[in-house]
DNA sequence: GTTTTCTTGACTAATGTTGACTAATATTAT
DNA sequence: ATAATATTAGTCAACATTAGTCAAGAAAAC
């Protein structure tokens, strides 16, 4: 813990303040100030730790009062759960986004801590590696899919 | 112990530290700087000494803040039947033979329904897709392999 | 002597950090 | 109203900082 990056320390911050609130505003440079890191760092940390596959929604607004709004939404309230993660997978995902939509799967119950072990296993590195990344991607995706798929109707 | 080489120096001393407290997390460079060795010393000592038939488990992270986290975990008493099913499915395996060895895990009660479904779907036809059907058993079979050794251990 | 294990380093990949430039929105001047 | 200016956030590419892979050669074991 004594040497995390400061993206990792800024992804806690926000998740705490996420932790209590259901939504954060803030504004970017006073954040960075904060920090003491240049603005575009918190773009990089939104981008890599508030995905709509993390379950995080942001939004956003320049010029004068403008913002940055993380909200963090409820997966379970929507009944097309199964069908939004199917989407945010696409046709090719990385193994980090990849790990993202098993997250969201685990808190909304949809699936428990052994399952998401079976499927972080299906989808893993050493799994899925045929030497082609572009190719593993797309297998990672449909590998993803069709697990998506079978939950929807088992569970 | 009079002769032991570098490799089993690093591993003492992780395991020494490994002893106490269920995890160690390393930064490469400063691992290898310490017993004066090249980088990817530590990656083959790791990847030698701490498998997870040795009952660990590995995570890193590249970049700023990187790290190796070395995690001791508990393994079951099923290793033996795991090994054969890992033997059987072997470096290529038909959907068929596929099938077998998941019914196998049921059957022995390794897993149940849901997560055979689960299995399934991971190394289903529409998933595991290429259009090079020796590259799919390939996959299909490092999939498997990769989901029962997860289940060697608890998680 | 052959085979296996260990050691090394060049190259690759992933992740994080920074800053110059761009774009959108609000405010102020005309 | 419109134009100019100020005030925000967004994008992108270069660079920095880590770990991973692989293959060749050396050492050890057999």
């Amino acid at each position: 813990m004594e040497n995390q990056n400061i993206s990792d320390i800024i992804e806690s911050y926000l998740k705490q303040i996420l932790a209590e609130s259901q939504q954060v505003e803030i504004r970017r440079a006073e954040i960075a100030d904060q920090f003491n890191v240049v603005p575009s760092q918190i773009n990089y940390v939104i981008k890599t730790r508030f995905t709509i596959q993390d379950g995080y929604v942001v939004q956003s607004k320049r010029g004068g009062g403008g913002y940055i709004r993380i909200e963090k939404v409820k997966l379970l309230d929507n009944l097309d759960f199964i069908d939004s993660l199917v989407a945010a997978v696409g046709d090719h995902i990385t193994r980090h986004d990849g790990l993202a939509v098993v997250r969201s799967l685990f808190e909304a119950g949809a699936v428990n801590r052994r399952e998401v072990n079976i499927i972080l296993a299906a989808i893993d590195k050493d799994a899925i590696n045929t030497g082609d990344r572009d190719l593993d991607q797309q297998i990672r995706a449909r590998v993803l899919i069709s697990i998506l798929n079978h939950l929807r109707y088992e569970s």
